[in-house]
RNA sequence: GGUUCGGUAGCUCAGUUGGAUAGAGCAACAGCCUUCUAAGCUGUGGGUCCCGGGUUCGAAUCCCGGCCGAAUCACCA
């Protein structure tokens, strides 16, 4: 059992004791006491002054009296107190904290919640192919990758998917300034990775198309009716329409230009350490979602306007009406998600569906959500989208078609060749480190430094990246992490503990065994179950990356003061190892629920 | 305009179901490597928690009203 657990039903029996009072959980406050206080654990006593009739600081005193009292709680946990106004501060016996600090080396899972037995899908990534990935494609992977690592180990079978957007007007427009101005480049002949390539011909198209609505607004037309009339928005559009008639050119050019950008993506999944378990095509789903929506159109769930095009009124929902297929009988992101959706809950018995979707899409998933429980399915209502903030540059939103993007590529080689430079400015450098070592450091730290940066930062939340300055490698970042591991992997190369575990704690327990810093980390140490439970219930990475850091920073601080290996009192410094060993084994654990690798020597 | 989300130190961000004098990092300044890795440690300065009301023993946190910013409301995805 957990201290918290063990200290709320000493505490209840403390309270029925003295006032009659039946607490309830909620009321039961336990906070970590603040470092200007003596203690380890403090009672918040506000909640029961009332009921009690007496002053918070009484109350405060009686309530200690009664914990360290085995008439009342049975074996006391707190071996002294102090009350301060309405806040009661408890020490934690050294025996117990050792006892914690032996349970959790005895557990190689620990952290991790024992078998839900329900599967949960989560979806991310979700790329379009007519462009690389660019940094809120980074996010977008990194959170959603991140997530189903944390959801596993909270006890679900997890599966991680892709919905790949294969197809749709945005591929016509690569493709047809491909055919236009690419005199036949393709990634060999011009040594470009595929999805580079491609995404070049889309910034292509959209310059060409601007220009053409200039002209013709020059020429007297309107802005929205120039846009519509431009020949290559309207070559597009006919590709498009071609590719759902299936013809044999265009279709053979997509899979061609297709097959250049899976290239490209793989590599950068590769690099970025993401994979899934399943990968689906729109090309493939969509179909099944034009056959949903002629079915909604029959059982009149939907309507036909004069034009042809498909709608639904949502308007009786509080939203409004969607289109569903175009007029021209082609169909839309919606149309496709609703056979993605289907297909999906035929594949997979999904408990739980997880749309890790930016929060530009919010209205998208509601109406979807709405959408598939119209239809008929029961998981319309219970799909989780997943919306995160958007990756900020100084003046505003990234635009791949404006090429203000942060390219994904780039930017991870970047962040290598950075923790390279890095390494050689310091002083320990590692004299006997060969080439191939170094780069392999590099990597780690390098990718450690920026998806920490990313992840550290509240899901929900808009972040600002500026590209003029360089993400950190100090204080609160990735390295200093892993820093700090590799520092306990240093120390645990030249010295191991000289007695097992279950017997370190033994014939040591007089009150100055432990120091302040040894028991602020055992402390730390038991908070990583909870902390992994919150991470999955808010499905947040964040929470992970302030634990990991607080412990970081803790172990640092224990490590300036106090030596390990030096240390004369044999049980002392096998304790200090122990110790040692299981701030690394978690941290390792909390970094690897980030997506990120632990460097044994740096 | 409607809806949703956000506003905390110069900058980037934390801040549990309301709890003690609001915290980190970066940047600035001052110290600490003959001792287990200085990507570290210690200290100093830095705040109208957007504004105004309300709820109560207690509000950055909850409620109401403003102000500012973002997203969205497409035959784009």
């Amino acid at each position: 059992m957990g201290l918290e657990e063990i200290l709320k039903q000493q505490v209840k029996a403390a309270v029925k004791a003295l006032y009659g009072i039946d607490a309830d959980d909620k009321q039961i406050q336990l906070q970590k006491t603040r470092p200007e206080f003596e203690g380890n654990i403090t009672l918040v006593v506000f909640p029961f002054v009332k009921l009690a009739r007496k002053a918070p600081a009484q109350v405060a005193e009686e309530i200690g009296k009664a914990m360290t009292d085995s008439a009342i709680v049975g074996e006391p946990v707190i071996e002294k107190f102090n009350a301060v106004q309405g806040f009661l501060n408890m020490s934690i016996a050294p025996s117990f904290w050792i006892e914690q600090l032996e349970a959790i080396a005895a557990n190689p899972q620990y952290g991790e919640q024992p078998d839900r037995n329900q599967l949960m899908m989560v979806e991310y990534s979700s790329p379009n192919t007519n462009k690389p990935l660019h940094l809120g494609h980074v996010r977008n992977n990194l959170l959603g990758s991140s997530i189903a690592r944390i959801q596993e180990a909270n006890g679900w079978k997890v599966v991680k998917t892709n919905i790949v957007n294969d197809r749709g007007i945005h591929i016509c427009k690569s493709m047809l300034a491909w055919l236009k101005f690419g005199n036949g480049e393709t990634p060999e002949s011009s040594g470009k990775k595929g999805d580079h390539l491609i995404g070049d011909y889309y910034v292509r198209f959209d310059k060409e198309y601007r220009k053409q609505i200039a002209e013709l607004m020059a020429g007297g037309m309107s802005e929205d009716d120039a846009k519509r009339e431009a020949p290559l928005m309207k070559e597009a559009q006919a590709m498009l329409l071609k590719w759902e008639q299936g013809d044999k050119e265009v279709r053979e050019l997509w899979a061609k230009m297709n097959s250049w950008v899976y290239a490209g993506f793989d590599e950068t999944y590769k690099m970025m350490g993401v994979s899934f378990d399943k990968i689906y095509y729109e090309s493939n789903t969509y179909l099944e979602g034009k056959k949903e929506v002629e079915r909604g159109l029959q059982e009149g769930l939907f309507y036909r306007r004069e034009d042809g095009s498909v709608w639904a009124d949502l308007t009786g929902d509080g939203l409004d009406e969607k289109l569903l297929l175009r007029s021209d009988g082609t169909s839309v992101y919606m149309t496709q998600d609703i056979g993605t959706a289907k297909l999906r809950y035929q594949d997979y018995p999904i408990d739980k569906m997880v749309y890790v979707v930016g929060n530009e899409q919010e209205y998208h998933f509601k109406v979807l959500s709405l959408l598939l429980d119209k239809l008929g399915f029961p998981f319309g209502k219970e799909l989780v989208h997943f919306s995160y903030g958007m990756v900020e540059l100084p003046n505003g939103k990234m635009k791949s078609r404006e090429g203000t993007v942060v390219d994904a590529d780039d930017l991870m080689e970047q962040m290598i060749k950075d923790a390279k430079e890095i390494s050689k400015d310091k002083v320990n450098t590692l004299p006997d480190i060969t080439e191939a070592e170094a780069n392999e450091i590099a990597r780690k730290v390098g990718l450690g430094a920026l998806k920490y940066f990313i992840l550290k930062v509240d899901p929900r939340k808009n972040m600002l990246f500026n590209p003029e300055e360089s993400i950190d490698f100090n204080g609160n970042t990735g390295p200093f992490i892993q820093y700090t591991y590799a520092r306990i992997q240093s120390v645990l190369r030249k010295g191991r503990p000289t007695s097992s575990p279950s017997l370190i704690g033994r014939g040591v327990n007089s009150p100055d065994t432990l120091n302040d810093k040894e028991v602020a980390l055992i402390q730390r140490l038991t908070d990583y179950p909870a902390t992994v439970k919150q991470a999955g219930e808010e499905f947040s990475p964040a929470v992970l990356c302030n634990y990991a850091y607080a412990l970081a920073q803790e172990f640092n601080s224990f490590y300036h003061d106090y030596s390990i290996l030096n240390e004369a009192d044999e049980q002392k410094k096998n304790l200090r190892l122990l110790l040692s060993a299981e701030v690394a084994k978690v941290l390792k654990h909390a970094m690897a629920l980030l997506g990120i690798e632990m460097p044994a020597r740096m």
